[in-house]
DNA sequence: TTGTAATTAATGTATTAACATTTAATTTTG
DNA sequence: CAAAATTAAATGTTAATACATTAATTACAA
């Protein structure tokens, strides 16, 4: 459906609108079928966002703030996130030896085979995306890029 | 900056994983840059998405229900925010005669002047983004109803 | 060195979001 | 028509978000 049926708006006032709106809303959208594949394993984007930027690590422990840069929604509490992970017993914290500001933060075994379970779903997901094609999908991520660039 | 840059991330599984991630980010990206330009209005940008939708009606009153189905999150309470709106005097509703179970929702003079307002930001807004060029952003669109249409 | 600034996490708090439930009105069905 | 089902909006509740502030530690400059 496109955009303008998707929220009943006949027209917009120029491409750069429509593009506002449609980044907005494809966002939304994606957020939203991610967010209900995490639901039955208790655990939210966000949360799941965390545990993948640890899993990367391999083992190694990243302070709480390394965490914030590489999130996607820098505004996001990450001490809070790592609090609830630690809830659920996915991750482990230790304050770090060298700056005894810093927490140290790593995945658990348990974290570990939750990111798997959830990766398969994802990976379901995506091969519904690879249909719009690599070549498509290479332009719109390049499009996305000079996007952001556009008005940073 | 690349998306690869801005989440501090090296390399990623393949063009579907890097696309979604984009695509959020770039979502976010907008709705921060909207949030901080409404913010000086006293006004969110959902609330200012109902104010928008109820000038698209140009005087006309629409049901909260209607409000809803245009709404870029369909999940949020348009009834909340339209009692917002109410409580800071920009909209005005009254309970439907036909449907006595519907609310006759009709943005206030107040409401229109605060619009265009802020209007005139989202312009300059929209002005950093012509520089991707109309070509591009047709392309951009496009890209985005296919890639929801694939996975809807 | 010693005070000042900067950095890192955690916490406080008010608002918002995500749902579920409720209430009232209307529509449908037997 | 009466009961049941559906619909529209409002409300209740719990959790999450957006910021601001605080507390502890480290870096730096006089």
């Amino acid at each position: 459906m496109s955009i303008s049926d998707e929220i009943k708006q006949s027209s917009f006032k120029n491409e750069e609108t429509k593009a506002v709106i449609n980044l907005i809303f494809t966002g939304n959208f994606i957020v939203q079928r991610q967010q209900a594949l995490m639901k039955p394993f208790g655990i939210t984007m966000q949360q799941f966002n965390v545990l993948r930027i640890l899993e990367g690590q391999k083992g190694q422990a990243i302070s709480v703030l390394s965490i914030t840069e590489r999130m996607l929604d820098k505004m996001s509490n990450a001490s809070r996130l790592v609090d609830k992970l630690f809830a659920k017993k996915l991750v482990s914290r230790i304050q770090c030896e060298k700056d005894r500001r810093a927490v140290d933060v790593y995945i658990l075994p348990a974290g570990s085979a939750l990111i798997n379970q959830i990766e398969v779903h994802l990976d379901e997901f995506r091969k519904e995306i690879s249909q719009l094609g690599e070549e498509n999908l290479k332009q719109l991520n390049e499009l996305l890029d000079q996007f952001r660039a556009s008005i940073s």
